[in-house]
DNA sequence: CATTAGAATAACACC
DNA sequence: TATTCTAATG
């Protein structure tokens, strides 16, 4: 549990996680010979960097493609500020989109810097950065400095309870719709007095009514959403220039970070911050733009140079990750994509390995071929050098596709490590004992009351929890006041009211020991003891309470890092992530969007299918420009590997335990031909690669075919690595036969058998996709490669 | 009021 | 398939 020491790293927080020592000189550098070198931050920058960190003044646009070296740039920028004297430390402005970025920065800007004396940049995320000004000024937006965070699962019950309120049917107006809605408002900065019209009267008409009952809400909660950190900042700004001048005296030089993700929230929030002075230096690549769902506005860094008139430009181009197929791979990939700004990257590392492409049957075989993989990766039995476990990584789209992976890593034992993945923190049983905790800090934390009241099972069900809840609303308090004057007033009965007083005269236990100070570890402990939260977890004999109590202990035990309850609570709300740093050699799984801006030897590609990647469901919602934005996801994937590259698919997947065919993804499409290597039997699944040597109807071609498969390089590897794998063999043989003899002689109307979903009937054919009806699975698309011809099927020795 | 069986439904990415 | 919701039963 690393990842809860390191603080947020904003203003007043003393120190890095772990200071790095100032590179110390060697003796024979005399105080003279250093003093000449002030710069050393600059050593063995390119020309496009250097200017990029020497260009203090005025606004500055950063063009850094992937793998450019652009977070050195930007640290050595800091360095640079700091050492001209152009600002102190905190007078510094860093803003990044994730909190592994921000702590990637911090520890490079440690490692170039040291530990100053005068105090740290503010260096975080914008939600960071924005609590952090929020309890300042709360005041200003009726809010108590001590403000709750809610997360999504809290956003959601809360919104929820408010549909149910209108008499609205949330089975026709889910709840998670409308936060969407919300979210995408405040992404916009828009208040609710600001969303008007057509879309104040979507969500059954309400939307408008229900955003701002919502807004009332959470200001009687004293709580705000992630939306609203920003959404807050920005009303502050806009409505008390004071506040905003007294910032931009104080902020006189802005760095942002992935300035293509930026919202238009985002964008105001800083153009107001920076509109004094324009110090402000953005840097981005429009080709990695991967979050217009969270309303990111590409447009925000074509417009640059028009906001901030006579900005510099700055273009790194040299990629100091990739070799040079890869490179090439992703370049050609993006290059489908209109409007872009347009970089011409390129690298010294010419040649290396080709982009490998390999189709399997099903995802459990592409997560077995994959693990095989890895080893052999490992052992460098790749051609190239071996390359260790961490240095090898599987980035999916969906995190649902993780769970193949995991399966098969535990049952062949390649240690792993899930990046992203489920939460820590979201978890059933770290949620409930975090909101013991709130309830301890703030007693009137109404939403942590209800999660609670009843867990573990005290009696108190739904019907005791309306009559709390309406005495709250008659009395205007609090819940637990109001369940303190049911159980003294007698409106609820003898069972539950005995019950209720005991959770009541705990609550106000532990939070006279949050006042008194006590030591909040033990504290801890006590509550989760007296609650009988741990009790119950104790009783549980399903298998997975064991792990669920393990869990809680190591929740106890990350509260030993910080000073009290509230600092844990704070932290935890933003800092979602676990980012273990355990040092054994894993393999890493994670999905695409967490991979940006990171980078790994050899990298996994799985599940270029379309429907999956790209997304069906994305591209029904954005169109064109949704297709886009997986494209450059794809860009990212395979941008993130430096000497090798994998993509694969799988033509059958289970979703929701049922089977679904796919096709190809249409980006293995668009990948140049001359820089993949097809691992699979050319025309099985090779997409546009195959088309020469597409076997045709005859026999005697799908002979000359055979042999071209015998002679591929990918079939070698395969004969290859089957001495030292004996069980992979035989089923990869197995397919590469079936697959061939299959596609032979289809006609519309011929009678076909399909592996997963039985009998049909072909009734279309395009090439080498076939359009099947089948009797149990209905209509399906898919390479004539999984079917057979119906009379074959007896022959299929699966 | 709790428990339970059976049905409905679910899953895209993050702070 | 796995979790969550609903309605029926104790």
């Amino acid at each position: 549990m690393n990842n809860l020491r390191t603080r947020l790293g904003v203003g007043g927080d003393r120190r890095y996680g772990r200071a790095m020592s100032e590179p110390s000189a060697p003796p024979s550098l005399s105080a003279r010979a250093m003093a000449a070198r002030p710069t050393p931050y600059l050593d063995g920058l390119n020309p496009a960097q250097r200017a990029a960190v020497e260009a203090l003044d005025g606004p500055v646009l950063m063009l850094a493609g992937a793998g450019t070296g652009k977070t050195r740039a930007l640290t050595a920028r800091i360095a640079h500020l700091l050492a001209q004297g152009r600002a102190r430390p905190n007078e510094v402005l860093a803003v990044t989109f994730t909190n592994k970025a921000a702590r990637e920065m911090k520890e490079r800007l440690g490692r170039l810097m040291g530990e100053s004396v005068e105090g740290l940049p503010w260096l975080g995320t914008f939600h960071a950065i924005c609590v952090k000004l929020l309890r300042r000024h709360a005041e200003l937006v009726g809010l108590k400095s001590n403000f709750t965070i809610l997360d999504t699962d809290d956003q959601i019950r809360l919104l929820k309870q408010l549909i149910i309120a209108e008499n609205i049917d949330e089975k026709r107006w889910p709840a998670r719709m409308l936060a969407g809605l919300i979210d995408g408002w405040k992404n916009r900065a828009l208040t609710p007095e600001r969303v008007k019209g057509a879309e104040a009267a979507t969500f059954n008409n309400m939307g408008g009514e229900l955003y701002t009952a919502y807004q009332a809400r959470l200001s009687a909660l004293n709580a705000v959403d992630f939306g609203d950190l920003l959404l807050h900042m920005v009303t502050i700004f806009q409505a008390h220039p004071d506040v905003l001048a007294q910032y931009q005296r104080w902020f006189r030089y802005i760095l942002v970070d992935e300035y293509q993700d930026t919202n238009v929230a985002q964008y105001l929030w800083l153009r107001l911050l920076a509109q004094g002075h324009r110090n402000i230096c953005c840097v981005g690549d429009d080709d990695q733009s991967i979050y217009g769902w969270r309303g990111a506005e590409v447009g925000n860094i074509l417009r640059f140079e028009a906001d901030f008139p006579g900005a510099q430009v700055i273009r790194l181009e040299q990629n100091y990750r990739s070799t040079g197929h890869i490179l090439a791979a992703a370049s050609g990939l993006i290059a489908a994509n209109a409007g872009r700004l347009g970089k011409t990257l390129w690298t010294a590392a010419e040649g290396g390995a080709k982009v490998r492409l390999i189709g399997h049957w099903d995802g459990e075989e592409e997560a077995r071929w994959i693990g095989d993989e890895v080893e052999a990766v490992a052992r460098g039995t790749r051609g190239a050098a071996p390359v260790s476990l961490n240095g090898q990584a599987i980035l999916v789209r969906a995190s649902h596709q993780m769970r193949a992976f995991e399966d098969r890593f535990l049952t062949i034992g390649l240690p792993y490590r899930v990046i992203g993945g489920p939460r820590f923190y979201e978890r059933q049983e770290i949620r409930d004992a975090m909101a013991y905790f709130r309830l301890a800090v703030s007693p009137d934390d109404d939403l942590a009351f209800e999660r609670v009241v009843n867990v573990p099972k005290r009696g108190l069900g739904d019907k005791a929890v309306q009559t709390v809840q309406a005495i709250a609303r008659e009395d205007g308090t609090g819940l637990l006041e109001a369940a303190r004057h049911a159980v003294a007033s007698g409106r609820l009965s003898g069972r539950g009211a005995g019950q209720l007083r005991g959770f009541v005269e705990g609550v106000d236990r532990w939070h006279g020991a949050v006042l008194a100070g006590e030591g909040h570890v033990a504290l801890a402990e006590t509550i989760l003891d007296e609650s009988g939260y741990t009790a119950m977890w104790q009783a549980d004999k399903s298998p997975e309470a064991p792990g669920r109590l393990e869990n809680l202990k190591e929740l106890v035990k990350a509260l030993e890092q910080f000073e009290n309850l509230q600092g844990f609570l704070e932290h935890v709300s933003l800092i979602m992530d676990n980012a273990s740093e355990d040092a054994a050699e894993k393999v890493s799984i994670m999905t695409l969007h967490a991979a940006k801006g990171l980078e790994f030897p050899a990298v996994f590609l799985p599940g270029w299918e379309d429907g999956l990647f790209p997304s069906q469901r994305s591209m029904d919602e954005g169109g064109l420009k949704a297709l886009e934005e997986e494209r450059r996801l794809a860009y990212v994937g395979i941008t993130r590997a430096e000497r090798l590259c994998t993509i694969s698919f799988a033509g059958n997947r289970r979703v929701y335990g049922q089977w679904q065919s796919a096709l190809p993804s249409r980006f293995i499409d668009e990948l140049p031909a001359e820089h993949v290597e097809v691992l699979t039997p050319p025309g099985l699944y090779g997409g546009g690669f195959g088309a020469a040597a597409r076997p045709t109807a005859s026999g005697v071609e799908d002979r000359a075919a055979r042999a071209d498969v015998y002679a591929s390089p990918g079939w070698k590897r395969m004969q290859e690595r089957a001495g030292s794998r004996p069980l992979a063999q035989p089923r990869e043989a197995r397919h590469m036969v079936i697959d061939l003899d299959a596609v032979s002689d289809f006609e519309p109307g011929e009678r076909v058998f399909h592996q997963k979903f039985g009998y049909g009937m072909v009734r279309l054919i395009e090439g080498d996709k076939l359009t099947v009806v089948f009797e149990k699975a209905g209509e399906k698309k898919l390479l004539a490669s999984f079917v057979v011809a119906a009379g074959d099927a007896g022959d299929v020795p699966f």
